[in-house]
This record gives structure tokens, sequence and C-alpha cells, in this order.
DNA sequence: AATCATTCCTTAATCGGTTACCAAATTTAA
DNA sequence: TTAAATTTGGTAACCGATTAAGGAATGATT
């Protein structure tokens, strides 16, 4: 049986009141009888139960986090910001992922919520057709929640990276090398993070006084598989081809690096290609991956701090916003069209 | 506030507990009843408090995973597969990692416990002054737990891939192929998975009658940067060099191909290289990495289910021990000793 | 000496469920 | 017709903590 507050009490002739606002730290406990029950609560090696512990103070000190992907090398960085902030604050993690799959979202996000977390930190599967309500009823219930990444046509806390910006960095760095065919591999539909990523391919075209190549954008997804596929979908086709592709992020990228090698089109002399992330892997590769750096961990950590800030604050939800900076990181993967790259000073 | 089990009782005009059979479907309840109570709880749209429920039924339906690198692509598989077949079985993940700190494993062990998970997925680090005593002390417990890989000297539920067998196979192979300076860049001396490849790695040569090169065997690390460094070491000295590197895992391996390419050392022509793991860049990588194929998603699975297993019956801990298949997968950074490798049929 | 504050601790209700045990109503058996 | 069995549902204790309210000492105040 396990050891309980009242096993306590009894031991040291108090009552469970006394020994609770020990373990509390209140006020109004002389030093003698503080010292004896915290002797006996050693000595018995006595654990308050957690669970009797939440049904009283009505919170579980644990967080939800629902991720779309558990092994994306992105998620994972975040997932690590995450548990390290909230282990430093007392809070444990309780994991989710849609998998991409709106049902499966959906499920995960049910089951985080009968555990009782005291809050969520979501990366919403994003579309048309998805319905969002979800959101709107967490908000009414005025339930801590801050989402990564932006949501279409909605105010809550937010962590994001500016997606945008660094998009048209990425892309004017590619106009400034001298090309005009760049495609963009988007990722999913579901996504806010690629929506925002188009927007910046266009303004980065837009700013340079050029019509953004609308007939090369392509829906594609957000693995390696996706990425080579629609690669060798457009590379194998006849007709002009693009001389760069900006993808939505490092796993299209390298899948699109694979199909280019399958069919003989060197990276970059043929084809420029720049990702997004700059996961591990990037600098590893046949040709080290220029691609725009994302401070994924310590978006897990503000995300989480930002929660556990509005969790402390249960009132007010104050819809904050919290931006970090994304930066270019040149590697080997983008030549001048034209030439074969060898000429390049980045390194990465 | 919440709807309790109490307002629906009152709606519905009867008792908590007839409240309670009918949702824990208990028989004993009148047909009209039923679906009175059941018409309430609909439109009450009332959920029941888990943590209410875990406090009167000392189960928190919820199990801890403690892993040893969050951003680790193969525990991200092995997450993956506890996740889903937890999910499935109506359990939650509480996540906790060590990042191969023992202070922190043990941080994490104690929040674990503190959430009064209902059992536990753990990777144990473990060398010769990490004391395992915790293990012992679960056990007496008769707490709920399945190891990641077996423990030295304990017995225990584990599930594990056959590292021994699949280690003689890699080196073999290597062998086979006219090797006979091998090294091993073996993991951190925490890991029994490394201690056990290394026991592979020596059968191997004992297979062959050949006597194993003991100076070739480095404590290294997990992760890239340990491959790297190791690698720059190894190959910037002097001396005799291995003709072939077996890795304790594939970023080990992706490690050392960096450093390789750097000393413009190619593989495998001058050097052949084999990982363990095949985690998913393995394929993507400038020399496509020849490796040991490991089920982790499957591992991650079996583990959550022989665990939930246990939880189930209580009584009996049987160490049962699941010990998953590895394979060998060749694709193109082993070639023939003294000769560049152009000539393998080899397809990954 | 009576009154008032302080200090320190206890009592008992509460959080939201589960369940052993009991009791009323109905059916069945004798 | 009455006792026994069955069906159905209620009562109250319990899980293990927290906390508001109250009360017994002790010392200070007049």
């Amino acid at each position: 049986m396990r050891i309980t507050i009242s096993d306590i009490a009894q031991y040291a002739g108090v009552s469970k009141a006394t020994v609770s606002a020990v373990l509390n730290e209140r006020p109004g406990i002389s030093v003698q009888t503080r010292e004896r029950v915290l002797e006996i609560i050693q000595k018995l090696n006595y654990q308050p139960s957690h669970v009797a512990r939440s049904l009283s103070n009505r919170e579980t000190k644990s967080i939800g986090l629902l991720i779309k992907e558990i092994d994306n090398p992105y998620f994972a960085k975040i997932m690590k910001g995450v548990f390290d902030k909230c282990s430093e604050l007392g809070y444990t993690v309780l994991l989710g992922s849609s998998e991409l799959d709106p049902a499966q979202e959906k499920k995960s996000l049910e089951a985080l919520l009968r555990q009782q977390v005291d809050g969520l930190i979501l990366s919403p599967l994003q579309n048309e057709e998805i319905d969002l309500g979800y959101l709107y009823e967490l908000k009414l219930k005025n339930y801590p929640f801050v989402t990564l990444g932006s949501v279409v046509h909605f105010q809550t806390n937010v962590v994001e990276v500016e997606n945008k910006k660094a998009a048209v960095s990425a892309v004017s760095y590619l106009i400034h090398a001298g090309h005009k065919r760049i495609a963009y591999f988007a990722g999913p539909s579901y996504s806010a993070n690629s929506k925002d990523r188009l927007a910046g391919f266009r303004q980065a075209f837009h700013e340079n006084a050029i019509p953004a190549p609308e007939d090369l954008i392509f829906n594609t997804g957000s693995y390696i598989a996706d990425g080579y596929r629609m690669g060798r979908e457009l590379f194998a086709l006849p007709g002009t081809k693009p001389s760069a592709v900006f993808c939505y992020n490092d796993l299209v990228a390298i899948g699109l690096m694979n199909a280019l090698a399958e069919l003989k089109i060197q990276v970059p002399a043929d084809v420029s290609v720049i990702g997004f992330d700059d996961i591990d892997f990037c600098r590893s590769m046949q040709v080290p991956l220029t691609t725009i750096r994302v401070p994924a961990y310590k978006l897990g950590e503000k995300a989480a701090e930002l929660l556990i800030a509005q969790i402390g604050a249960r009132d007010e939800s104050k819809n904050r916003k919290v931006i970090l900076p994304a930066q270019l990181i040149e590697r080997k993967s983008v030549a001048p069209l034209g030439r074969d790259g060898s000429g390049s000073e980045f390194v990465g």
C-alpha cells in the first residue's frame, strides 16, 4: 500500500492539514512540528500523490504537445525545446501527433484533453476543408493554448518564425544569382507555414519586378518521399525546366536531390536547390544544402514559456505573438545561373 | 464550472452510483434509466474527470517513455511505435529523456513517477559508474516496466534487436570483402547495445579465425559530431589506418564520412563504412550508407504492448524477452579491399 | 482579572469519481 | 397468500490530497 498523508499525520501525531501545510511551506507551523513532520516524511520516503493533488487543485502540472509528425527532425527539435523548458518549470509533457491526418489529430487532441492537461501547444493541420472549430471552442472555454505558427483568420498566442521574410531572402538570393525560372515545392496544403513561404516567394519576385512563375508552384508534401516524387515528375517531363527550386523544407529538398541524382541532373550546376529548417543532416549531404535556419529548439522553448505564463495568469488571454528570426545558411546547393558553381565562395 | 457526475445524477433524478454504473457499462441498470442517463450525458456534453477516476481507480491510463535522445531519428521511430500502440490501447504517453546525462535521467524518471504513470518504457544509460539501483527498486515494488535493450546483470521485460547477430553479419560482410583492419566506432560507454555489438564484432573475427583488432576499438558516442571527431582524429594520424569502420550507429557513420570527405579519403574506395539503425537519411547521403536495418517502430510497438499487458496482469512479472530481427542493407559504402567498389552489384 | 491578539493546530468539507453493501419493488415459487 | 429470489437503485465510505473556519493555548493590554 502506498504511504499517504494520513500515515504521516498519524506517525507525527498531527493532523493531515498540518502535514499539508508543511508540504506546501505555508506559514503558521512551529519549527518543532515542521521538523518532526519532515523527518517522518524522509524516514518513510513519502511522496504526495500527484493525482490527489490534481483533483484538489484542479491542475495537473502537465501540458499537451500536439505536433504533426513525430519522426520529423524539425519537430524533434521543437519537442526538445518544449521538454526542456517544461522540466525546468515543473511541468510534464504529454505527447500527441496527428501524423498529418485530421482524424488522428482530433483523436489525439481529445486524448490530451481527457487527461486534463493544463494547456496545449498545438501545430494545427490547416487547409480549406479542415474545420478549425475546436480552436474556437478552446478559446471560448478560456483553455490555455499556444500554436506553433499562426492560424488563418484566427488570433491566438502564437510562436512562429518569420516565414515570409525568410522565404523572401531565400528566393531573392536565387534571383540575384540570375535565376528566374524558380519553382516552389510547397508543403502540404495543411500548412500555414507553407502559405506564408509562398507569399514570400511571390514577394521576392515582386520586389525584383519580375512576374512570379505561377506555373512552377507545386503542392508537394513534407517528407523526403514527397520531394522525390515531385522531382521525378517535374524533371522527367520534356519542356522548360526550372533552374532552381525553393523547397518547403529540407526533407523535400533531400528528396528532390535524390531524384535529380537519379536523373543525372547536377546540383548546383544544372539546378540550384534551397531548403528550409536546417536540420542536422543538411551539412552531411552529398551536396551540402543551402537552407534557411529555423531556431526550432527555441521555438519549442518559447512556446512552453508562453503557455505556462498563460496558465499562471488564467484571466487574461491576450494574444501574444512571438516571432523568431530565421537565417539563410549558404552552403553548396546554389550556384549562379549558367555556371557550375565552382566559383562559389560560400561556406556552410 | 465543470459538469460533474453529480450534475448528471441530479438532472436524471438518479444517484451518482447509477450514473457511474451506466458510464462503466455495469449490469443492474434498467434500459429506461440507462437511456435517460445517456441522453442527459449527451445533452450536457459530460466528460468524466480523468483525474478523479485515476484517484479512485489507482490508475492513470498513461505510461512514461524515457529515452536517451529526443532528436535522434532512431528514437523518433521508437516513439512513434510506442505512441501509436498506446493510442490504440487507450493509453497516453508522457515523455522523458535523459539526453545522455545520468543526472537528467534520474530527474526525468522521478518526474514520470511523480505523475503516477501506470508503467514505464526505459532505455537506461549504462556503464560501470552508473548505479542501476533504481531498476531494482522498481522491480521490488512490482512496478511495471520494460526496457529497450537488455541491462547487464539484470532480468526484466526486454524488447531488443538481435544486436550481436547483426553485428556479426555486418563485420563478417566486411571480412568477406577482404578487410582485416576493421575499426569499431563504439557508442557511448553507457550503451548496452554498443557492448552487444562489440561482442558481435569480436565474434565475427573469431568465426573467421582472425584475431580481432583490439587496437581499433574506440569509444566514440552516438552523434554525428562524435563520429566526425573520431574520424578526424584517427585518419589524420600517421600510421596504418583501418580499411573499414563498423559504426555504432548511422549518425556516427555520417560524422565519420564527413570527416573522411574533408580529408579527401574516398568512401568506399579508400575506406569502407557500415552503420547501424538504417535511419531515413542513409539512402540520401553522398554515398548511400550500407547499414543494419533495425525495426525501431516495431520495437516501440512491442515495448508498449508488453508493458500494457504487464499492467493488466499486475501479479506475474515474468521476465519476457522480445528479440526482433535486424537485417543488413547493402548500399554503396562498402567495397572489396583494394578495389574502388565500382564493380559492386549491391543496390540499397 | 478580564479582554484581546497571536500563534499553532484540528475539524470537516471538498475535489469528482468508484464500489461494497443495503433496501425497496417486483417477480417467482411454494 | 406468503416467503424467497431477483431486479434495480440508493447510501455512504473511500481514493489522497487541500483549505476555510474554528478553537485552545499563550502572551500582551488595560
